[in-house]
DNA sequence: GTGGTCTAGACCACA
DNA sequence: GTGGTCTAGACCACG
């Protein structure tokens, strides 16, 4: 397992990937995250890089760490509800901004959204 | 003019621009682009990066460099046409995919793009 | 009960608890502290911790151990009175220093202060 | 020139310090810090750790950092006025929280440190 | 030259 | 066992 993209700091892929775990409720408020050695060698990285992983999240608000017991998921549920609103008008925003760059119309954006929806769309609404 | 991100390389960024400006049309077909020299000067950036930038988009096949006599938009409409196309659909793809995996469903997706361009719609569709 | 910072040693948050509880009378000279093991229990923290806290005051001598008996706040008025006084002067010094570093007048910190105290104060005085 | 304090990370007395130093205009608005390589060998401190002092600056918005050019103080003077006033509620808040569990009353610590201030005042008002 | 990332390996405090 | 800090040394992109 090192499916890493070379343009982006591995720590940050791996925060983005939790971000996700996160906020899709894979990973759960007050659920345990591996251990900082454990990811290491899951991911065959540093255990320095997970550190830095873990720190960013806890930065964050969206993990905290109990000294001698690992890392966790934090509890309050508004972070993770809050956050799961951030990640998405981030996303939105972003994806907007580049396609009107473009000179891509709000017409061409919402019909080219709609049309790859229906292709590729697995019923889950 | 020097608003550059931090952290994506400057010629990249450069380049995503010229890409824009050529979908949007705000660069057409055949049209002469500005030298190395005179871009390095616009931009306040190192010619090197200049230079780097444009071979990255002849490699694309959207730019042709026609010795002593500059760097210009390929002539071949259906390259551009096709670019458009590509780069439409990239951005797509990539932005459902992210919002999935972050356990967005199709609905939310739409709805929260559409809430987006409902504020910030500058009237262009 | 385990509402414990992270930057600072717990056995050293409960040492300066405890230096407060005394230095603010509300442990009394010759007063018995509960035993290592009760305090592990009420506040959720390894009986190893409690007695690093202790064994930490007692350097200090404000507190003393009776082999059998248990842990006392010291007898010795005198001492008290002075560890009152020596926290207070430690903690006004530390503070000056660091806001004179920091380029403040004797003005702005004693206003500031005033301030500070207007806003919060809860009339004990 | 290796004098630090055990009990708190390294990278965060140095920020403290630089924190100081911007606040009382030691060091002024758009000037270039040394470079991490330098700070290294001023302080006898692997790289990596100042690497880290100055990406924690950055974060508060004082730091700027320039690529391949070297890390300034910011030249948004208005995030220093405010740097400044966020330090020195931060000193007192936290001055004045642990002086009132210690029992000490409002004029006991205005009074003190007005004593304070009296015996070693500089001039400086 | 600059900062940014990563690794390997070490030591520490804490539970 | 856990996370937190630090070092030494490496490689990279950028100007």
């Amino acid at each position: 397992m090192d499916e890493f993209n070379a343009s982006k700091p591995i720590y940050q892929q791996l925060a983005d990937r939790i971000n996700r775990q996160i906020v899709s409720k894979e990973l759960k408020a007050g659920e345990k995250l591996p251990s900082i050695r454990e990811m290491g060698i899951k991911y065959n990285v540093n255990p320095n890089t997970i550190q830095r992983t873990y720190s960013e999240l806890e930065r964050e608000g969206i993990l905290e760490t109990k000294r001698g017991q690992g890392t966790f998921v934090t509890e309050q549920e508004e972070r993770l509800v809050q956050q799961r609103e951030n990640l998405k008008n981030e996303q939105i925003l972003t994806f907007v901004q580049v396609m009107q760059e473009m000179g891509f119309s709000s017409y061409e954006i919402i019909s080219g959204l709609q049309d790859h929806l229906r292709k590729f769309d697995k019923g889950d609404e």
